[in-house]
DNA sequence: CTGAAAGCGCTTACAG
DNA sequence: CTGAAAGCGCTTACAG
């Protein structure tokens, strides 16, 4: 053990604690004040320091009696290796980036399905704001890895189709996982759900209905998500043979109020939509909010649908039918294959897998046949 | 300079830097690719590391000639600490722990403002979910606590209130601040709103539009919010003379589904309530949703408002009557309670202020006189 | 399969 | 006001 020059050990009291097993050694650890280290632990073994670091990062050379004795040790002192001698010392800092910049629905869930898997790693989280218009945003970033020295970052949309910051981390050297981006950077994986296909399931289900004319609120320019679902809610219906009225599509962005005013607009029409497709539930709501306020009875006067089956979707009369994004999912394997994938020296070691997670139609009380 | 023995500087590149002002040492920079350390400022500004590390830290006694050169030197190198090392070696960590347990609506907006603050500052939140019901959770509270060593903890209710979290904190000599809690710990300050006479000015605002059979959804047991709502509604309703009515008062968590409970169950009775005040947004959102079941107009069959103002509060309609909590600002002064108190060496330097902030009173569309 | 030495990039405790 | 030395608790690069 060391020891600061200030605060020698009294000789006075010699370390008896390698000389005896058990109960003894258990009494010592537990009248300690500051947290074991690694050195105590090597003391207590009888190893080498390098030894207890090879047992506690699972490195396959050690003896299986050595191990033994070492765990046990790790036990005794309840050991927890030094996370900021970990990082200084070796390549890899145990930290996970989660950068956001949009919408913060998304989030919240994000975080707790990373959140647990960096537990049961050793892994860290750090959640960082970023705002894609502040000028000054590759400057406070290269600051902040420069500082933090991530593993890798998890960038949600519609950071990941942020060239600036997409550059950044490349060039720091930093792997990212994109997060529904609108297209998969080289050398990064991305991790999403099929939006296309969902959109086009969601918009049969209206048309199997005998919706016909059929409102579309799109998300914010920019996002994969966005033009996905776009794209699919038009595909169905062309390929359905029923015509998209441009009167009835809305730039929207994701947000509550601005859905609130493409809605206002779609059904001030002479011919209302008998149904909205919106690009997510706050949009819908949105939706729902202004068709209240107009007085129309729901479902029978007007369908919505959402996307995402956020909390909203539940709070809302008459309840959403949406898309049920498995976030949690996603950031468990976005988490992992950031973790899986560090140490690596130059980039990812292995090409990294993209993965398309399922989704699932969730159909609540806000579809309705149209009045005919 | 430093440099590991595997990659010692080749000797045919001697370093002038040392010998030439500005332009050159510029392009010497530029050409660099590791991040610059402690040393290459030194070495650059002709000082030792010492007085640039007085200098980054802000430390008093430096000559204001020595720290212009030395401020140069961090310019020209872009030299940022690293914060591993800085850790390491000193007794602060520059981190802040936020944990969070309870509903999640508060989490995303407080976590914007610590994040600001601590951006400012060259700090750094750790997000943390911890379950109270989990069996572990010390064991893993102090785990992680040995590992990253953070500065200081913000606990958002209700872990305020949780004995074995506070006392977790405590036995690690890690100073909390306490949000909204219901009592205050020894030694620890908290943040917070004063919920009582907010509720109480919300309620007179009820019975002065003629209100005299008002409901009341309570939150989850345990939370300060919980309890100080209750007792600024009971005590305006007394001050008043009207009658509270045990029917009319229904065990809430907070979450929408309970709300929707409850309301139905209120709005059931022979009796209903012409009012409901409900302990946050969410079960207002809920006691909204029910009404609109049962086929009531709002807001002329009941008034309903809620607490927190939260984005829900603008999504349903009609538009909710509530209370905004200043979450923002709260999270700033807490942040700001931790960094300004930090280093320390046993429990906080001086008394930290708890602090009361302001609260408003947000009056939208869903309230009206009862019909009489 | 195991260990001794040096180093990561800072700060502390001293000394002047 | 400034600096030389030692140390924080780990891992790397070697050597055996």
């Amino acid at each position: 053990m060391t020891s600061r020059p200030g605060k020698p050990r009294p000789p006075s009291e010699p370390r008896p604690a390698e000389q005896r097993p058990g109960e003894r050694r258990l009494a010592e650890a537990a009248k300690r004040t500051k947290p074991a280290t690694l050195d105590d632990v090597a003391a207590l073994a009888e190893v080498s320091a390098k030894t207890v670091s090879r047992v506690v990062n699972n490195e396959a050379s050690v003896s299986s009696a050595t191990r033994e004795r070492v765990m046990r040790a790790v036990e005794l002192l309840d050991y927890k290796p030094n996370l900021n001698a970990r990082v200084l010392a070796g390549d890899r800092s145990f930290l996970i980036g989660l950068f956001y910049g949009g919408p913060g629905g998304f989030l919240s869930d994000f975080q707790a399905g990373a959140t647990e898997v960096c537990r049961d790693s050793g892994y860290h989280l750090m959640v960082e704001p970023w705002d894609s218009d502040s000028t000054q945003l590759n400057r406070d970033m290269a600051s902040l890895l420069r500082q933090l020295r991530l593993d890798g970052v998890i960038l949600l949309p519609p950071l990941g189709d942020d060239r600036l910051i997409c550059n950044t981390l490349r060039d720091a050297g930093i792997p990212m996982v994109q997060i529904a981006p609108c297209e998969q950077a080289p050398d990064s994986p991305s991790i999403g759900i099929d939006d296309y296909a969902a959109t086009r399931r969601l918009t049969s289900y209206l048309l199997d209905l005998g919706h016909r004319r059929i409102g579309f609120i799109l998300g914010s320019p920019g996002h994969g998500a966005t033009e996905n679902r776009y794209r699919g809610f038009t595909d169905e219906m062309h390929a359905r043979r029923v015509p998209v009225d441009a009167a009835l599509v809305g730039r929207g962005n994701f947000h509550f109020p601005d859905g609130v005013v493409v809605a206002e607009r779609m059904l001030a029409e002479r011919k209302p939509p008998t149904a909205i497709f919106a690009s997510n539930d706050d949009t819908a709501a949105a939706a729902i909010s202004v068709a209240h306020r107009r007085g129309l009875q729901l479902p029978r006067d007007l369908s919505v649908v959402g996307f995402d089956d956020s909390p909203i979707a539940s709070m809302v009369w008459p309840l959403l039918t949406t898309v049920r994004q498995p976030v949690m999912a996603m950031a468990r394997v976005a988490a992992r294959l950031i973790i899986e994938n560090t140490p690596r020296k130059h980039g990812w070691p292995v090409p990294m897998p993209s993965s398309l997670l399922d989704c699932e139609l969730i159909l609540r009380d806000s579809v309705a046949p149209p009045r005919s």
